[in-house]
DNA sequence: AAATGATATGTTATATTATAACACTCTCAA
DNA sequence: TTGAGAGTGTTATAATATAACATATCATTT
């Protein structure tokens, strides 16, 4: 783990949310998707669809396929629980799964990263300010903008 | 297409640009490369490798495999000449391949894009007052950007 | 022109990431 | 108690990408 913090506090922190927000949306949060969000926040960088397989086939002692795997991906990712990153395929823990809630129960993706080539270390912004600004420049390209994804690649602090 | 414009201006133009930069760049454009360019910016489109794979073989009348293509893919990444759109897994020309050269001769890649989510037109950006401030906030969390991809996903004008 | 080395392309196989389709199970409300 | 929906299991396969090695092409030197 690249940046020093306390680890286990986040893990609980993001279960805390997670239950809370699937309360919300009225989603149940079985036993297999709390496995899987705890594994990718305990890895704590982003986490290959197949990485995730392995280990959870290792911690359940018993062959996890794929689907059931990408199923439980894209409900986390309904939720806003965790995030993709396109640039590496690979799943990360959201850490403000709160801030992209709409009014409209819809979650709106508005998602910066700041991803170490390196280690990978991957690091996420939520800054308002630039949502509205590359909203409002979509807008002068007469789009309609609705999610965002910003992936800066570079080098960490501990890899510079 | 969903956006009027001359098109094959746009055609010709990339292809003066790409026989520019490579000469720069001290590299060759062979017939593969500039056939791969040209059906990316006749598609005009975020164009799948294996679309282009298609393309390619019907428009040579043999049978064109992945490496070929995807080494081909590379080049015109390295150069600037094209871009990838990471949702998407698509390959796209690049509108202002000039304005991605560096003054060391590296390319750096501060790209933005609309995509629409129905269409899958795709709008390159380039805004320099975007990426700087991209570049500050990267900063001030203590991380040394290179490259900038923003992806923002909604509607079109013609969808709308 | 022939030899050489570097670059480009061809070819075969395979890795990696993701989804389709259908079967089974479990819960809970009617 | 049953049947409808949600969740998960299972098998097969699709879609995207790369490794490894063979061949060809071209420029340069001899």
């Amino acid at each position: 783990m690249s940046n020093c913090h306390n680890h286990q506090s986040c893990i609980d922190g993001a279960l805390i949310a997670a239950q809370t927000i699937c309360k919300q949306h009225n989603a149940k949060l079985t036993e297999l998707r709390e496995q899987v969000l705890l594994l990718i926040w305990k890895n704590h960088k982003p986490l290959g669809a197949y990485t995730l397989i392995e280990q959870l086939s290792e911690q359940t002692q018993r062959r996890i396929a794929p689907p059931t795997v990408y199923r439980t991906l894209e409900f986390l990712l309904d939720l806003g629980l965790i995030h993709r990153i396109n640039s590496l395929n690979a799943y990360i823990g959201c850490t403000q799964p709160h801030s992209h809630q709409g009014q409209d129960d819809e979650v709106h993706h508005h998602n910066y990263f700041l991803i170490c080539k390196k280690c990978h270390h991957t690091q996420e912004l939520i800054d308002k300010d630039l949502s509205g600004r590359i909203q409002s420049l979509s807008q002068t390209f007469d789009f309609t903008s609705q999610d965002q994804w910003l992936e800066v690649t570079g080098l960490c602090r501990e890899c510079r």
